[in-house]
RNA sequence: UGGGGCGUCGUCAAGCGGUAAAGACACAGGAUUUUGAUUCCUGCAUUCGGAGGUUCGAAUCCUCCCGCCCCAGCCA
């Protein structure tokens, strides 16, 4: 269920329900064009479709609505098949396509010719566009609209048979010229498309408008309830012409949702497909892109999704939903279920000067605090290690309490060191190396005289690291709404150039080296990361970071940089 | 300025005529902590786009007004 309440469409079902209208349960469906890959507000329909079906003994079909060949094709078939799996949601043999249903589609067309319902209509394009009229100004008919009935079958089998060029004659349906609802001013229903379908082939060259193909496949399939989002709602008076002109009870019912705007991306497929195209990410399947491909490869877990999904609710109000809210519910996740690791991603060499050149040692350390069963593993301590940079400053704030000069610190699951000196590089001054000293009463971290150690900072041992690549991944976009002041036109002017950062070397402990591709962990105080399910081989591993820990520190110091 | 849809906390979102307007995220404090993480407390809309009206009683009903979104593809 949900976890706002029940919605306003969950509430519609369970009236129908209890009438008895549809006595075997609702069925939803999913009803992507395959020209694009899935995104995270595919998601949200995903989920409600599927989700209704699954709560009230129901089913949910996946329907390809490929009814314009030339900007569809398989291969998106397969990645919409492939993201609505991942996802968790399995159509089984429900996996329909409105292609399917040429045969039956092209005989309701003839027969709303015969009842006078639809004519062939000669106008050009610009011709129609011209007499479809405005918003406050009503259109003209077209002079073929009283064409008698067997002409216009005799032209629409012409139509179907090739004769004519793409343009030349359109179907259209027979409403009124006048309607207030320009959906109404006689819509074209067939037009000419000389393409090949990736699934019908050359067989048709005459192809159906969402319009029309729409309602009458959800009317095929036993559609109950077809959710669909706002901009669908002027389309509704016609989605109901069709079916009440041509199918019988119960007719499907299409219903209208909110669909999902999210704070600093954008969620449009022809923008998507724009950053696609040039060249601002690198694919679809680039981990900064909100779409399932892109976040499965973030390492973002499907459950995580399907729970973002549930929580920002089902409504009628255009929203713009903040990013922060699916973030929380991916550290909510990974905290539960990701293993931690120590892992230094800007390394800082340390030298313990009492700790033997040639000895090491193996550390226990746990997998999950918050899950007992993930057990602990073997972290090796040895002389020379790496710790993360900013673990270290020469001259620290008031309220820095890691490694300084002269302070203690304790190196998780190890020892408390303390800093005995800096080396710096004598040309440029930077710091290339700390000394330390270790209190080998303190093995495992704890101080056996109670003394209260304010820090503890990773570490990884310089001679058994495992050598990665890691990235780095922030939002996309630098503005909370990049599509909302400029049209469409520059919402590319807002892109973040620092979205991403790549990392090279980085130090893991060495049970890292045989995580698989898609594994994720917590590097502990960093963030979670996955391995990178493109790039990453075992002589070269690559993270990718799904998402940073909270980091009340890098508040603290934004906050007293500001101030200071 | 035709038609359709929508306006409840910074962001989502419950609420559907009956006492003090859920919850989550964000934010701000505090406690515990070998992750400045997690966890745990605490605070956070005298008010529901505005104005009138109906009613003993309204965010919930009525009227008017204001604002935002969608529609003039042979796209979906």
């Amino acid at each position: 269920m949900n976890e706002t309440g029940t919605d306003f469409i969950r509430k519609t079902v369970e009236e129908d329900l209890a009438s008895g209208k549809y006595s075997d349960g609702p069925v939803t469906r999913f009803p992507p064009e395959p020209n694009g890959y899935l995104h995270i507000g595919h998601a949200k329909s995903i989920c409600l479709n599927f989700g209704i079906a699954a709560e009230y003994g129901g089913k949910c079909n996946l329907r390809f609505d490929d009814t314009n060949p030339g900007r569809e094709s398989a291969e998106y078939v397969r990645s919409i098949l492939r993201d609505v799996k991942w996802l968790g949601f399995d159509p089984g043999e429900r996996v329909y396509f409105a292609s399917d249903y040429f045969d039956d589609l092209y005989r309701f067309a003839v027969r709303l010719i015969k009842e006078g319902k639809a004519y062939v209509c000669g106008l050009s394009p610009d011709q129609i566009r011209e007499t479809r009229g405005t918003l406050t100004r009503p259109g003209v008919e077209s002079p073929d609209r009283n064409r008698p009935a067997e002409e216009s079958l005799a032209l629409f089998e012409k139509m179907k048979n090739g004769e004519f060029e793409e343009g030349r004659y359109v179907l259209r349906a027979k409403i009124d010229m006048a309607s207030p609802n320009l959906c109404l001013r006689d819509p074209a229903i067939y037009r000419i498309r000389k393409a090949m379908h990736h699934r019908t082939g050359e067989k048709w060259c005459i192809f159906p408008m969402y319009d029309f193909a729409h309602p009458l496949s959800d009317a095929i399939e036993g559609i109950t309830h077809s959710l669909c989002t706002l901009e669908f709602a002027n389309n509704r008076p016609l989605y109901d012409w069709f079916v009440s002109n041509l199918t019988d009870e119960p007719r499907p019912k299409q219903i209208e949702f909110a669909r999902l705007n999210m704070s600093y991306t954008v969620l449009s497929k022809r923008k998507l497909s724009r950053l696609v195209e040039e060249g601002r990410v690198e694919g679809w399947d680039d981990p900064r892109m909100p779409t399932i491909a892109g976040m499965r490869r973030r390492g973002i877990p499907p459950e995580a999704i399907r729970k973002f999904c549930d929580m920002i609710g089902i409504a009628k109000k255009d929203s713009l939903v903040d990013v922060a809210l699916l973030e929380h519910v991916i550290r909510e996740t990974l905290n539960r279920t990701a293993q931690r690791r120590m892992a230094v991603l800007r390394p800082l060499k340390m030298v313990i000067e009492n700790y033997p050149e040639n000895r090491s040692e193996e550390l226990t350390a746990i997998n999950n605090p918050e899950d007992p069963s993930a057990g602990t593993r073997n972290v090796p301590f040895s002389r020379v290690l790496y710790i993360e940079k900013d673990d270290f400053m020469e001259n620290p704030p008031k309220k820095f309490f890691r490694l300084a000069p002269g302070r203690e610190v304790r190196l998780r699951y190890a020892y408390i060191i303390k800093c005995q000196s800096v080396v710096k590089d004598d040309a440029t001054g930077e710091i290339t190396e700390i000394r330390c000293t270790y209190d080998p009463a303190t093995r495992g971290g704890n101080a056996p005289d109670g003394r209260k150690i304010k820090a503890t900072i990773h570490w990884v041992s310089a001679s058994h690291a495992v050598r990665s690549e890691v990235r780095l991944y922030d939002r996309l976009f630098l503005k909370e709404n990049p599509g909302a002041e400029t049209q469409d036109g520059d919402f590319t002017d807002s892109i973040n150039p620092n979205s991403l950062e790549k990392l090279s070397p980085c130090y893991l402990e060495p049970s890292l080296r045989h995580a698989a591709p898609g594994e994720r962990f917590q590097f502990e105080r960093l963030g979670y990361f996955c391995v990178d399910l493109k790039d990453s081989t075992s002589q070269n591993p690559v993270f990718n970071r799904t998402v940073t820990l909270r980091d009340s520190w890098a508040k603290i110091s934004a906050r007293s940089r500001r101030g200071a």
